[in-house]
DNA sequence: AGGACTATTGACAACGTGTCAATAGCTGGC
DNA sequence: GCCAGCTATTGACACGTTGTCAATAGTCCT
């Protein structure tokens, strides 16, 4: 993997003071003279772990899965690499982890709904969303469809983070009361997600449309499909 | 990587008469009694290229990349695990060949798009999308965005893909004729075909609606867009 | 200070990938 | 029919990655 130290823009959900990278692999990473023997410290386990689990979200963050190796993430930790697989089992139960943090953007608050006609409700609702999607970045984005139907721990952690947001949306639009049809609008409102989320991507990854055009787009669907899509169960 | 039959939905583009996996990878495979020495046999590079080819298509579409090893691919072709990077040059790249042709799944033929209403059409288009993606299998619905934004090559392979299908419908919409706002509409049509692949996943795979449901959200969604954001360009 | 507890290490075995010189199946000329 | 040349095909090698585990060495407590 090339090492690049990169923005690092969406760290979310930071428990402890975020130890640094520890003064180790910055040692070892800028040059072979600075060799005061290094005595290696003790933490507590808890620290430890979320000191590995931090910089291995900061590599999946900024490069694809495949691409980061154990050795990497150990490297930039400063430890070694097996005190992953002690912490985490192996390298995939660590990536599942970040990944279950990072999914849980959005589902944090959403305040106070107002009230109003749908129409409104619902351009909050998407405003709130596009607000939250800037803020948590682009990593969000990238994840998702690919391996649904194969990889069955991605997809229930995924569908679970999603869940959340999921039961906000429905409320928002005023179904919360609904309850024969209940899983069928479920699944209905998981297809929206994924229209919202190939929205986030047009806007901020492909900038081929402007905020408002998407806000159009995502806020006219969506209406429609309380309108039109569930009433049909 | 478990060793499964499977049913072998979906094999598109079948230039040569689909050379069988050779009674070498049978024998290998059944007992280890079987051992008339095995000739190897020397086929044109076009025929074993393709045998290969077709192997890998197979495994692929069953198990996910990473689950997928050459040495899996080599035995199931009855065949030298170099000869993949002689004909291939690595793993990688056979995938991609792979995917390139899956995806094209659908761009095939609309036949005569009718006239009609606006809602007739749209009608009409759902019903053949729906139709080419129950026919096409299931593997093309767990393509996708997962690694958008990451992993340009794959990304550049589903986009182009993607792109025959979306011209079409954005002539099934009588949008043929605008030239302003081309890419921008060629954008939400982008995100609307991700809301159908996302509405066929889960009519297909998690099977939480029916068709008629499925297809009420994405005609009613289609209409829409083509109505209320598109006009916002 | 010294002993006990355990966080941390480093070497090992297994596996996967890409490369390349050596091998052996096929084909055409005699 | 047979032999020589072409090249499809092989198998071993070098290297990288992952998970395991006994050995090591910080740190705390008395």
């Amino acid at each position: 993997m090339a090492a690049l130290a990169g923005s690092g823009a969406n760290t979310v959900n930071e428990p402890s003071p975020a130890p640094q990278p520890t003064e180790a692999s910055a040692a070892k990473a800028v040059s072979g003279v600075d060799l005061h023997q290094m005595r290696r410290q003790r933490l507590n386990p808890d620290e430890r772990r979320q000191q590995i689990f931090v910089c291995a979200q900061k590599l999946f963050n900024e490069n694809p899965y495949e691409d980061v190796s154990a050795t990497d993430i150990a490297a930039a930790a400063g430890v070694a690499r097996g005190l992953i697989n002690h912490y985490f089992g192996n390298k995939r139960n660590l990536y599942l982890e970040v990944i279950r943090i990072s999914s849980t953007v959005s589902a944090v608050a959403v305040a106070r709904l107002p009230e109003g006609s749908l129409e409104e409700r619902i351009d909050l609702a998407v405003d709130w969303f596009l607000d939250s999607l800037e803020k948590s970045g682009t990593s969000w984005l990238a994840l998702g469809s690919g391996s649904m139907g194969r990889d069955p721990d991605l997809e229930t952690i995924l569908i679970a983070a999603e869940n959340d947001s999921i039961e906000l949306l429905i409320e928002a639009c005023g179904l919360a009361g609904r309850t024969e049809g209940r899983e069928q609008i479920r699944a209905m409102f998981r297809i929206y997600a994924q229209l919202a989320r190939s929205g986030g991507r047009e806007w901020l990854l492909r900038k081929t449309l402007t905020r408002p055009q998407v806000h159009a787009l995502l806020a006219s669907t969506l209406a429609v499909i309380v309108e039109k899509a569930v009433p049909a169960v």
